[in-house]
DNA sequence: ATTAGCACTCAAGTGTACCGAGTGCTAACG
DNA sequence: CGTTAGCACTCGGTACACTTGAGTGCTAAT
């Protein structure tokens, strides 16, 4: 554990690096600390926290810049739990009084808040499907050969599958189809459907397989469905070259590799990982700040927000805690 | 118009510089092109091209580039309507064989084939709503004051709306609602409803009358809910600087732009726009090449690709041709 | 009309010198 | 003994001069 004084001029210098992007020296902190002492002891500090590992050189004359073990330190001991600025926070009122209806349109607009909040690029994930369970199934003939076969969950979400049928099913059949799978599957949780029982047609008892077939098979895919990534430009602004934000992009495109890694940190007992703590390659310079959000007191979804290293963390957190919280609430109420 | 020689030379110059992005000297046409002309003779005819805005000069003692007049004559007058490599036709084809159900997980995977084509950012803007009819209509009670509606349309989009009710209305009157809105708006196009006749129930109606409502007005925003784009990290590989890519991702990230500027596209006949041809400042760099695609002879949707203006212009215009021309015979038949 | 020849331009690269920010070390200080 | 002033040292950045070479535009010869 750090000293008192070596704790502070690492504050110094990531608060500083943070707000500049460029190396700070012993001078500017001496400054910019509340320390009373000379550069020359800043150095002598300073010097210790780099043989520990808390700080680099980009080369001999330049400043130091914090190490991903540095904002670690930063982030768990000192991280001043920033709250957000009195605009922000009107700004988050307002939007969730604003409520919109449907829960997809509601998570992608929480993701372009949360995006503007930071500067940095909001990720929304929304609540698993398995544990919702169907309000309604409606089985609906569109082309000879293919039904739709949709359900309304619970939790607001519209899942949709396309049937495909053998030849010339009648309309009739469908509709049996259709109100057989209503009788039996609604009410019960998506992820634990139990087949139809035969209803002794066999054509239609077919029609009835393949789309609860479809139902059941596709939960694996859920995930994909329902991650909104908002204002990956305006993380763009924080990397100097492109190949960075390339490769920053590219993963954000992937909505599985999001997903999962948005869980993995949360499964670790984090609320933020810093540079390869996310486990990605190409997210080494990149940090991410997560939290859960609670529907009617249950673990439902996640947000994030992801930026460069060297982020505002106090203020990313302030942002995603605020927003996680009232959007689990508003979810719950409405 | 041009002559012989200066198109020749212009497409060698437009050619050369689209694989290499470095200015054009006189002696690298002289190689490139057939002609049997010395490097003095090209240099004047570049110069009557620079003369007649054709071709422009980084600085004094560098190759000519083109400018986006030169591009546009290029693309008019001899694009080589480039075929698709081998793989290339093969990976659609095998594409559109693995045939994906839902129309919309379709557009969306569309988007990402024709980026992985064209090595550019592919924007796939799905068919309008208003044409479509209802095929199937629903109000589902979600909790006390929400309802969805959810409607099933001809092309297999589902469009959903969250319905706000009065306090406490019951779950008979909400399938009352429900089976009323399904006989009279079954069938009917979605750009042309009539609002459903009074059922006598004041209640009822009044449910009725705010699911019409959400229906009814929701259209404009129909645009919106089903444009894609993909791969945007792809098209960050073709420009240098972070600046510019922050420009085009903000702009691409505006699905209403990105939609006015397909539909502006067509709607001047065009099916390239280079550059200032856009309308659209941040996206100067840049080019569009879009083509409408057809579902059972009419006129559906717009695919894109966006790239930079020194883009590979045959080799994206085959693409977009080939996937317009195979997504939308796939939406016929399937 | 074409082209060889040539003077000219200018970006990019190279070497040198210098500045200055910042360090690490040492010796003095309280 | 911790702190600090002083100082030599390091090294990136900038400025400048110089060279190189790609490419032009013009002119005069074919």
């Amino acid at each position: 554990m750090l000293d008192e004084r070596k704790a502070a001029i690492l504050r110094a210098v990531v608060e500083e690096y943070i707000a500049t992007a460029e190396p700070v020296g012993s001078a500017t902190v001496a400054r910019a600390s509340e320390l009373a002492v000379s550069p020359a002891t800043i150095r002598n500090e300073m010097a210790g926290l780099e043989r520990d590992g808390y700080l680099t050189h980009p080369h001999t004359s330049a400043g130091r810049i914090p190490t991903d073990k540095g904002y670690r330190f930063f982030v768990d001991n000192m991280a001043p739990t920033g709250n957000l600025q009195p605009g922000q926070r009107a700004a988050v009122r307002d939007f969730f009084n604003r409520a919109h209806g449907a829960l997809e349109q509601m998570l992608h607009d929480t993701s372009q808040l949360l995006s503007g909040l930071t500067d940095y690029a909001a990720v929304v994930v929304g609540p698993p499907h398995e544990a919702a369970t169907i309000r309604s199934v409606h089985l609906v003939g569109l082309a000879p050969k293919v039904a739709l076969l949709v359900a309304v969950l619970s939790n607001g979400v519209v899942e949709k599958r396309a049937v495909e049928l053998a030849d010339d099913v009648t309309e009739t059949r469908i509709a049996a189809a259709s109100s057989h799978l209503a009788q039996h599957l609604t009410g019960s949780a998506l992820g634990s459907l139990v087949a139809p029982p035969s209803i002794g047609d066999v054509v239609t008892d077919g029609v009835v397989g393949a789309a609860f077939g479809g139902l059941a098979s596709g939960d694996h895919s859920d995930e994909t469905d329902h991650v909104f990534v908002g204002g990956a430009s305006r993380m763009a602004a924080a990397f100097d070259t492109v190949e960075s934000v390339r490769h920053v992009l590219a993963t954000l495109e992937q909505q599985f590799v999001v997903v999962t890694l948005l869980r993995d940190v949360l499964d670790r007992g984090l609320s933020v990982a810093i540079g390869a703590e996310t486990g990605l390659e190409p997210l080494a310079e990149c940090s991410v700040v997560v939290a859960p959000y609670e529907v009617e007191g249950e673990l439902a979804g996640t947000i994030g927000v992801l930026g460069p290293t060297r982020m505002n963390y106090p203020q990313a957190l302030a942002a995603v805690a605020v927003v996680s919280q009232r959007l689990g609430r508003h979810l719950t109420e409405g």
